[in-house]
RNA sequence: GGCCCCUUCGUCUAGUCAGGCCUAGGACACCAGGUUUUCAUCCUGGCGACAGGGGUUCAAAUCCCCUAGGGGUCACCA
């Protein structure tokens, strides 16, 4: 294995960014980078009515957002451009010539009618066996007259008695018996659209990919393209063959339990670097002890070998978890800066009012930290920072539990007095306002309760008196007597 | 159903290749305490697994065999 270590990841552009994709790229990007590799994004867009160019732009985006740079791509040209499957056409129909002419291929001229019976056929015999090509044995110059003539045709693989072992990074030695695989269609029909399982092979031939890793739906594939590597004399790839990400109906991750889109997560806000330690850690682990690492603790220990059998049953709790986790470890000024689109997003203020307002939204972020494990908490977090000080929202249990506090609403006024009457200036409110409670005999849930209520609505929330401090003294003293008036 | 892959706490996993350091470690979740003006954060503790059965061995989560269970795959989709 003395060439040089070049992977890919080869997504088809079809509907959203999955996390499982992610996930098989990260883990390429990781063992490029780690051994000195390359890195390559081929776009799989074998003409398919689900091709879509915004899928294509997702990928790239979603991509780089995650920080999995390439280097080489569709955007990245390199020395074996193109990186888009669909204008590598001609090669691929070049080669299933050349495998026609060595006899690893022949044309098969069956009709779909056909084809309908003899699948039906093995239905009803109840016991299952590979397709070989009634024309496989057709005479070349005769298979070569009826294709002058012009009669269709698509191309198959001669699949060869016996059985193909090769060895998995990540499974060991694995058998497959021959008499299981299909000669299979490398060019449909027609002559012009060549299958996956062909061009991959083709593609990965000439762009002199030396380790094929990715999900473990592919394992029975792999003797199939084993074959063609054989054919195509050309040396066959490593193969690691990674655990699926499962739902938690023990199935491959879908949309049947949860969000499998990396938007999904993007605008919820988990932070990038807790979406790559969470995908990291579906399949691989550091060391057993340490579940928070970082991208270089991951560069400077990820090994295909290490990864994990079993398929991983994706558990949400966890993810949010190390959500929060990162979110957490984010100083004020980068944790600001990215929850500020939510909080734009829900309406709290707009990109003027933020440029105007940044140290104070700095500031308003810093108090409600303790409470965010995702940056699209912040709006029900802070919410109430941002309205107005005569319509605040009163949460229902927040109200019912104000209201059993006996003369609250007197309590408030009374409180509203004081502060106003400048009774409790200086340095500590907190222990100012503490011993006001203490001389009126009363309790300090009396006031702090109704307090609450009345500047933030809500039932629980950050410290009192930084929250009045951020409000300002204005739209406190407005609060508290709003909230005096709305509970008499 | 055939074939292939897999199997340690509910979940993610360490330990399995090189059998003893494992009365199986960590994390999430859960439960119970503590800190706190509330909520949250944070701290402490608890619960909890080698799928089952046979071997091999002085010794097995680790090696071998069988069984069971789960998953994947069987397209002129990717």
């Amino acid at each position: 294995m003395s060439q040089p270590i070049r992977v890919r990841i080869a997504p088809s552009p079809t509907g959203t960014v999955h996390l499982g994709l992610c996930r098989t790229a990260l883990f390429n990007w990781a063992y490029a980078r780690r051994f000195g590799g390359k890195f390559i994004l081929r776009i799989e867009d074998t003409d398919h009515d689900r091709n879509t160019a915004a899928s294509e732009r997702a990928i790239l985006e979603g991509l780089t957002w995650l920080g999995l740079d390439w280097d080489e791509g569709p955007d990245r040209p390199g020395p074996y451009a193109p990186y888009r499957q669909s204008e590598r056409v001609a090669r691929h129909l070049e080669l299933a010539q050349q495998l026609i002419a060595s006899g690893h291929a022949y044309r098969d001229f069956s009709t779909a009618e056909e084809l309908d019976s003899w699948r039906a056929e093995q239905e009803a015999r109840k016991q299952r066996v590979a397709y070989r090509g009634g024309d496989r044995n057709l005479d070349a110059a005769e298979s070569a007259r009826r294709a002058a003539a012009g009669e269709p045709f698509a191309i198959r693989f001669r699949i060869p008695d016996g059985e193909t072992t090769f060895d998995d990074l990540i499974r060991g030695t694995v058998t497959i018996p021959h008499h299981e695989i299909d000669d299979w269609v490398m060019v449909r029909r027609g002559g012009e659209a060549p299958t996956y399982n062909f061009v991959v092979v083709c593609d990965d031939v000439d762009m002199c990919i030396s380790h094929v890793f990715r999900g473990e739906e592919h394992l029975v594939n792999t003797p199939k393209q084993i074959l063609l590597y054989a054919a195509l004399d050309y040396p066959v790839p490593a193969f690691a063959h990674l655990p699926l990400m499962l739902g938690t109906d023990r199935k491959k991750l879908s949309k049947r339990t949860g969000d499998t889109a990396l938007s999904d997560y993007q605008e919820k806000g988990y932070p990038r670097e807790a979406i790559v330690n969470f995908l990291a850690l579906q399949g691989w682990a550091l060391d057993g002890e340490t579940d928070l690492f970082t991208r270089d603790d991951l560069l400077a220990h990820f090994d295909i070998r290490n990864v994990s059998k079993a398929g991983a049953v994706f558990d949400p709790d966890k993810f949010r978890w190390m959500a929060g986790e990162y979110l957490r470890r984010e100083d004020a000024e980068t944790l600001a800066r990215h929850v500020a689109p939510h909080a734009q997003a829900a309406g709290l203020l707009s990109a003027e009012d933020l440029r105007a307002r940044w140290p104070w939204f700095q500031e308003v972020v810093g108090a409600v930290r303790e409470r965010l494990t995702l940056y699209g908490d912040f709006p029900a977090a802070a919410g109430f920072f941002f309205q107005p000080d005569a319509e605040v929202v009163y949460e229902e249990k927040a109200e019912a539990g104000a209201r059993k506090r006996a003369g609250a609403a007197d309590m408030l006024n009374a409180y509203a007095d004081a502060l106003e009457a400048g009774a409790l200036d200086g340095e500590d409110l907190a222990g100012a306002t503490k011993h006001w409670i203490g001389e009126r005999g009363a309790k300090i849930p009396d006031l702090f309760q109704p307090l609450r209520l009345a500047l933030t609505g809500m039932a629980g929330g950050p410290d009192l008196f930084e929250s009045m401090a951020l409000l300002g003294r204005e739209s406190s003293l407005v609060r508290i007597r709003t909230g005096a008036r709305r509970l008499a």
